[in-house]
DNA sequence: TTTGCTGT
Protein backbone atom coordinates (compact mmCIF):
# COMPACT_ATOMS: atom_id res chain seq x y z
CA UNK A 1 0.00 0.00 0.00
CA UNK A 2 2.66 2.13 0.96
CA UNK A 3 4.69 1.32 -2.57
CA UNK A 4 1.39 2.22 -4.31
CA UNK A 5 0.84 5.76 -2.73
CA UNK A 6 4.27 6.52 -3.49
CA UNK A 7 4.41 5.41 -7.16
CA UNK A 8 0.72 7.76 -7.24
CA UNK A 9 2.59 10.70 -5.83
CA UNK A 10 5.51 10.46 -8.66
CA UNK A 11 2.94 10.26 -11.15
CA UNK A 12 1.22 13.48 -10.26
CA UNK A 13 4.52 15.15 -9.36
CA UNK A 14 4.98 15.04 -13.33
CA UNK A 15 1.69 16.81 -13.68
CA UNK A 16 2.60 19.74 -11.08
CA UNK A 17 0.84 18.60 -8.54
CA UNK A 18 3.43 18.32 -6.17
CA UNK A 19 3.63 19.85 -2.84
CA UNK A 20 -0.55 19.83 -2.65
CA UNK A 21 -0.61 18.09 0.84
CA UNK A 22 -3.40 18.64 3.92
CA UNK A 23 -3.12 16.63 6.58
CA UNK A 24 -6.34 15.61 8.48
CA UNK A 25 -5.45 13.46 11.40
CA UNK A 26 -6.31 15.23 14.01
CA UNK A 27 -8.23 12.82 16.47
CA UNK A 28 -11.09 13.97 15.81
CA UNK A 29 -13.96 13.34 12.86
CA UNK A 30 -11.48 10.78 11.30
CA UNK A 31 -13.14 8.21 10.13
CA UNK A 32 -12.42 8.86 6.51
CA UNK A 33 -9.84 10.96 6.19
CA UNK A 34 -6.97 8.75 7.76
CA UNK A 35 -6.73 4.79 7.24
CA UNK A 36 -4.36 2.48 9.25
CA UNK A 37 -2.31 0.16 7.52
CA UNK A 38 -0.09 -1.81 9.71
CA UNK A 39 -0.98 -0.11 12.94
CA UNK A 40 0.07 2.57 11.42
CA UNK A 41 -1.85 5.84 10.29
CA UNK A 42 -2.01 7.03 7.11
CA UNK A 43 -3.20 10.52 6.05
CA UNK A 44 -4.64 10.46 2.75
CA UNK A 45 -4.09 13.08 0.13
CA UNK A 46 -6.89 15.48 -1.19
CA UNK A 47 -5.45 14.64 -4.18
CA UNK A 48 -4.96 11.01 -3.86
CA UNK A 49 -7.32 9.27 -2.63
CA UNK A 50 -6.10 5.55 -0.77
CA UNK A 51 -9.61 4.06 -1.11
CA UNK A 52 -10.31 1.60 -4.19
CA UNK A 53 -12.89 3.49 -6.06
CA UNK A 54 -10.19 5.92 -7.30
CA UNK A 55 -6.81 5.70 -8.60
CA UNK A 56 -4.78 8.99 -9.26
CA UNK A 57 -2.74 7.53 -11.67
CA UNK A 58 -2.98 4.41 -13.90
CA UNK A 59 -0.79 4.08 -16.82
CA UNK A 60 -2.83 3.90 -20.16
CA UNK A 61 -2.31 1.39 -21.64
CA UNK A 62 -5.26 1.17 -24.03
CA UNK A 63 -3.76 2.33 -27.51
CA UNK A 64 -0.34 1.51 -26.98
CA UNK A 65 0.21 4.38 -24.88
CA UNK A 66 3.72 5.06 -23.43
CA UNK A 67 3.49 3.72 -19.93
CA UNK A 68 4.60 7.49 -18.93
CA UNK A 69 1.85 8.67 -19.88
CA UNK A 70 -0.95 8.78 -17.49
CA UNK A 71 -4.65 9.09 -18.25
CA UNK A 72 -4.89 12.03 -15.90
CA UNK A 73 -1.85 13.72 -17.69
CA UNK A 74 -3.87 13.14 -21.23
CA UNK A 75 -7.38 14.70 -19.83
CA UNK A 76 -5.11 17.61 -18.14
CA UNK A 77 -2.98 18.40 -20.44
CA UNK A 78 -4.02 21.93 -20.50
CA UNK A 79 -4.29 22.45 -17.01
CA UNK A 80 -6.15 22.26 -13.43
CA UNK A 81 -9.14 24.83 -13.54
CA UNK A 82 -8.81 24.58 -9.67
CA UNK A 83 -7.52 22.03 -7.02
CA UNK A 84 -9.57 21.39 -4.52
CA UNK A 85 -10.63 18.11 -3.71
CA UNK A 86 -9.48 16.06 -6.64
CA UNK A 87 -10.33 12.95 -7.82
CA UNK A 88 -9.69 10.67 -10.47
CA UNK A 89 -11.18 8.08 -12.42
CA UNK A 90 -10.40 5.97 -15.13
CA UNK A 91 -11.75 8.34 -17.55
CA UNK A 92 -12.46 11.74 -15.94
CA UNK A 93 -11.34 13.73 -13.07
CA UNK A 94 -13.01 16.52 -10.82
CA UNK A 95 -12.87 19.01 -8.30
CA UNK A 96 -15.28 18.36 -5.34
CA UNK A 97 -16.94 21.06 -3.66
CA UNK A 98 -17.80 19.47 0.07
CA UNK A 99 -19.73 22.78 1.13
CA UNK A 100 -22.44 22.13 -1.70
CA UNK A 101 -22.07 18.67 -2.37
CA UNK A 102 -21.43 19.27 -6.11
CA UNK A 103 -18.26 19.05 -8.11
CA UNK A 104 -16.93 22.45 -8.49
CA UNK A 105 -15.59 21.37 -12.45
CA UNK A 106 -15.41 17.70 -14.35
CA UNK A 107 -12.70 17.37 -16.69
CA UNK A 108 -12.74 15.02 -20.06
CA UNK A 109 -10.69 13.91 -23.03
CA UNK A 110 -12.94 13.12 -25.93
CA UNK A 111 -11.40 11.35 -29.29
CA UNK A 112 -13.95 9.32 -31.63
CA UNK A 113 -13.00 5.79 -30.23
CA UNK A 114 -14.14 7.03 -26.75
CA UNK A 115 -17.69 7.86 -27.78
CA UNK A 116 -17.72 4.99 -30.76
CA UNK A 117 -21.12 2.76 -30.37
CA UNK A 118 -19.79 -0.57 -28.18
CA UNK A 119 -22.26 -3.57 -27.40
CA UNK A 120 -19.71 -4.51 -24.80
CA UNK A 121 -21.00 -1.34 -22.67
CA UNK A 122 -24.43 -1.27 -21.22
CA UNK A 123 -25.71 2.03 -19.54
CA UNK A 124 -28.61 0.32 -18.04
CA UNK A 125 -26.97 -1.77 -15.97
CA UNK A 126 -25.20 1.26 -14.08
CA UNK A 127 -26.34 2.38 -10.58
CA UNK A 128 -25.93 6.05 -9.49
CA UNK A 129 -23.90 5.39 -5.92
CA UNK A 130 -22.15 7.48 -3.64
CA UNK A 131 -18.30 7.95 -3.25
CA UNK A 132 -16.92 6.27 -0.39
CA UNK A 133 -13.93 8.71 -0.66
CA UNK A 134 -15.63 11.89 0.25
CA UNK A 135 -16.07 12.43 3.93
CA UNK A 136 -19.55 11.22 5.35
CA UNK A 137 -20.24 14.96 6.20
CA UNK A 138 -19.81 15.70 2.70
CA UNK A 139 -20.75 13.07 0.81
CA UNK A 140 -24.34 12.92 -1.58
CA UNK A 141 -26.68 10.24 -1.23
CA UNK A 142 -29.30 9.23 -3.43
CA UNK A 143 -31.78 9.55 -0.72
CA UNK A 144 -30.97 13.47 -1.32
CA UNK A 145 -32.39 13.48 -5.22
CA UNK A 146 -34.98 11.08 -4.27
CA UNK A 147 -38.54 12.86 -4.24
CA UNK A 148 -36.47 16.24 -5.05
CA UNK A 149 -38.24 16.65 -8.39
CA UNK A 150 -34.25 16.83 -9.43
CA UNK A 151 -32.74 14.48 -12.15
CA UNK A 152 -28.97 13.53 -10.71
CA UNK A 153 -27.49 14.89 -13.75
CA UNK A 154 -23.90 13.89 -15.60
CA UNK A 155 -21.34 16.40 -15.30
CA UNK A 156 -19.12 13.91 -16.62
CA UNK A 157 -21.81 12.35 -19.41
CA UNK A 158 -22.04 8.58 -19.70
CA UNK A 159 -22.28 8.66 -23.32
CA UNK A 160 -18.71 9.84 -23.67
CA UNK A 161 -17.19 6.90 -22.02
CA UNK A 162 -18.17 4.24 -23.92
CA UNK A 163 -14.79 2.38 -24.02
CA UNK A 164 -14.98 0.07 -21.04
CA UNK A 165 -18.04 -0.76 -19.52
CA UNK A 166 -16.00 0.33 -16.15
CA UNK A 167 -15.38 3.69 -17.20
CA UNK A 168 -18.91 4.22 -18.18
CA UNK A 169 -20.02 2.89 -14.45
CA UNK A 170 -17.36 5.49 -12.81
CA UNK A 171 -19.15 8.77 -14.29
CA UNK A 172 -22.39 7.19 -11.82
CA UNK A 173 -20.69 8.10 -8.79
CA UNK A 174 -23.01 10.73 -6.98
CA UNK A 175 -19.51 12.94 -6.73
CA UNK A 176 -20.14 13.18 -10.58
CA UNK A 177 -23.54 14.42 -10.27
CA UNK A 178 -25.77 18.06 -9.70
CA UNK A 179 -29.54 18.33 -9.12
CA UNK A 180 -30.69 19.29 -12.76
CA UNK A 181 -34.32 20.30 -13.73
CA UNK A 182 -35.10 16.79 -15.51
CA UNK A 183 -37.64 18.15 -18.09
CA UNK A 184 -36.71 20.59 -20.08
CA UNK A 185 -33.23 20.82 -19.65
CA UNK A 186 -31.04 17.43 -18.50
CA UNK A 187 -33.15 15.19 -21.05
CA UNK A 188 -33.44 18.08 -23.82
CA UNK A 189 -31.45 20.93 -24.00
CA UNK A 190 -28.44 20.08 -21.83
CA UNK A 191 -28.56 16.45 -23.83
CA UNK A 192 -28.12 18.56 -26.93
CA UNK A 193 -25.26 20.59 -26.29
CA UNK A 194 -23.95 17.11 -24.35
CA UNK A 195 -24.30 15.76 -28.35
CA UNK A 196 -23.01 18.63 -30.00
CA UNK A 197 -19.75 18.27 -27.89
CA UNK A 198 -19.32 14.32 -29.35
CA UNK A 199 -20.42 15.45 -32.72
CA UNK A 200 -16.90 17.73 -32.08
CA UNK A 201 -14.71 15.00 -32.33
CA UNK A 202 -15.96 14.52 -36.36
CA UNK A 203 -13.65 17.72 -36.32
CA UNK A 204 -10.92 17.37 -34.36
CA UNK A 205 -8.73 14.70 -32.94
CA UNK A 206 -8.80 15.90 -29.34
CA UNK A 207 -11.93 17.48 -27.65
CA UNK A 208 -11.21 18.34 -24.12
CA UNK A 209 -14.50 19.29 -21.97
CA UNK A 210 -14.55 21.02 -19.05
CA UNK A 211 -18.52 20.78 -17.26
CA UNK A 212 -19.64 22.37 -13.95
CA UNK A 213 -22.39 24.20 -11.95
CA UNK A 214 -22.37 28.16 -11.75
CA UNK A 215 -24.36 30.20 -8.79
CA UNK A 216 -24.99 33.55 -10.12
CA UNK A 217 -26.21 36.75 -8.22
CA UNK A 218 -29.45 37.68 -9.09
CA UNK A 219 -31.17 41.66 -8.57
CA UNK A 220 -34.12 41.04 -5.84
CA UNK A 221 -37.12 43.37 -5.84
CA UNK A 222 -34.90 45.76 -3.02
CA UNK A 223 -32.69 46.73 -5.71
CA UNK A 224 -29.89 44.32 -4.17
CA UNK A 225 -28.03 41.44 -5.74
CA UNK A 226 -28.22 37.77 -4.00
CA UNK A 227 -27.26 34.57 -4.82
CA UNK A 228 -30.00 32.28 -3.77
CA UNK A 229 -30.31 28.29 -4.40
CA UNK A 230 -31.81 25.82 -3.52
CA UNK A 231 -30.96 22.37 -1.18
CA UNK A 232 -32.27 19.12 -1.39
CA UNK A 233 -31.93 15.99 1.09
CA UNK A 234 -30.78 15.29 4.23
CA UNK A 235 -27.67 16.65 3.16
CA UNK A 236 -28.44 19.89 1.75
CA UNK A 237 -27.20 19.22 -1.78
CA UNK A 238 -27.00 22.69 -3.65
CA UNK A 239 -29.14 23.08 -6.56
CA UNK A 240 -27.21 25.28 -9.05
CA UNK A 241 -28.72 28.08 -10.65
CA UNK A 242 -26.70 27.16 -14.17
CA UNK A 243 -24.01 24.86 -15.90
CA UNK A 244 -21.55 25.67 -17.69
CA UNK A 245 -18.95 24.19 -20.58
CA UNK A 246 -15.64 24.75 -21.78
CA UNK A 247 -14.56 22.98 -24.31
CA UNK A 248 -11.50 23.16 -26.85
CA UNK A 249 -11.11 21.39 -29.68
CA UNK A 250 -7.28 20.49 -30.94
CA UNK A 251 -7.41 19.95 -34.96
CA UNK A 252 -5.21 17.52 -36.98
CA UNK A 253 -2.84 20.71 -37.54
CA UNK A 254 -2.71 21.70 -34.20
CA UNK A 255 -4.68 24.24 -34.17
CA UNK A 256 -6.90 25.07 -31.46
CA UNK A 257 -10.84 26.31 -31.19
CA UNK A 258 -12.58 26.96 -28.13
CA UNK A 259 -15.98 26.69 -27.05
CA UNK A 260 -17.81 28.05 -24.08
CA UNK A 261 -21.72 28.12 -22.95
CA UNK A 262 -23.91 28.82 -19.62
CA UNK A 263 -27.21 27.53 -19.61
CA UNK A 264 -29.76 28.13 -16.89
CA UNK A 265 -30.90 25.31 -14.99
CA UNK A 266 -34.51 25.61 -16.06
CA UNK A 267 -36.99 24.15 -18.78
CA UNK A 268 -35.38 26.01 -21.87
CA UNK A 269 -37.81 25.63 -24.85
CA UNK A 270 -37.13 23.04 -27.74
CA UNK A 271 -36.46 25.38 -30.83
CA UNK A 272 -33.67 27.49 -28.82
CA UNK A 273 -30.32 26.67 -30.42
CA UNK A 274 -27.52 25.55 -28.58
CA UNK A 275 -25.45 28.00 -30.08
CA UNK A 276 -27.34 31.40 -27.99
CA UNK A 277 -25.88 29.61 -24.98
CA UNK A 278 -22.61 31.07 -26.14
CA UNK A 279 -20.45 33.09 -23.50
CA UNK A 280 -17.06 34.84 -23.14
CA UNK A 281 -15.04 32.15 -21.56
CA UNK A 282 -13.79 34.89 -19.15
CA UNK A 283 -17.41 35.48 -18.00
CA UNK A 284 -17.46 31.78 -16.38
CA UNK A 285 -14.12 31.78 -15.67
CA UNK A 286 -15.09 35.26 -13.07
CA UNK A 287 -18.35 33.60 -11.76
CA UNK A 288 -16.83 29.95 -11.24
CA UNK A 289 -13.54 31.43 -9.75
CA UNK A 290 -11.68 29.15 -12.06
CA UNK A 291 -9.23 29.45 -14.63
CA UNK A 292 -9.84 27.20 -17.97
CA UNK A 293 -7.01 25.69 -20.47
CA UNK A 294 -4.38 28.21 -18.67
CA UNK A 295 -1.75 26.43 -20.27
CA UNK A 296 -2.66 26.87 -23.60
CA UNK A 297 -1.55 30.71 -24.23
CA UNK A 298 -4.66 32.48 -25.71
CA UNK A 299 -2.58 33.71 -28.72
CA UNK A 300 -2.57 29.84 -29.66
CA UNK A 301 -6.24 29.67 -29.87
CA UNK A 302 -6.91 30.16 -33.38
CA UNK A 303 -11.11 30.38 -32.70
CA UNK A 304 -13.55 31.33 -29.58
CA UNK A 305 -17.14 30.61 -29.54
CA UNK A 306 -16.41 30.33 -33.63
CA UNK A 307 -15.14 33.76 -34.07
CA UNK A 308 -11.19 34.16 -35.19
CA UNK A 309 -9.20 35.89 -32.39
C1' DT B 1 -30.76 8.16 -29.36
C1' DT B 2 -29.65 9.70 -24.73
C1' DT B 3 -31.15 11.75 -20.72
C1' DG B 4 -33.39 10.25 -16.43
C1' DC B 5 -37.68 9.41 -13.21
C1' DT B 6 -41.47 6.66 -10.65
C1' DG B 7 -44.17 2.63 -9.53
C1' DT B 8 -44.52 -2.30 -9.12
Amino acid sequence: MIRKKVFHLAQLSAIGLTGYYIGQCNGKNTTQDCIEVDGKLLTSLPALPVFGTVSAAVPYTESGGSKDTTRVSQIMKYGFPGLDNIRSYDDYVLSYDRRTRVPHWVFEHLTKAHIAKNDQVDRSKCDFMPDESIHPFFRSLNSDYKGSGFDRGHMAAAGNHRLAQKHVEQTFYLTNMAPQVGEGFNRHAWNRLEKHVRKLTKLYDHVYCCTGPLYLPRKESDGKSYVRYQVIGANTVAVPTHFYKVVVGEAPDGTLDMEAYVMPNQKIPDETPVSSFMVPPETIERAAGLLFFDKIHRSKLSRINGKKV
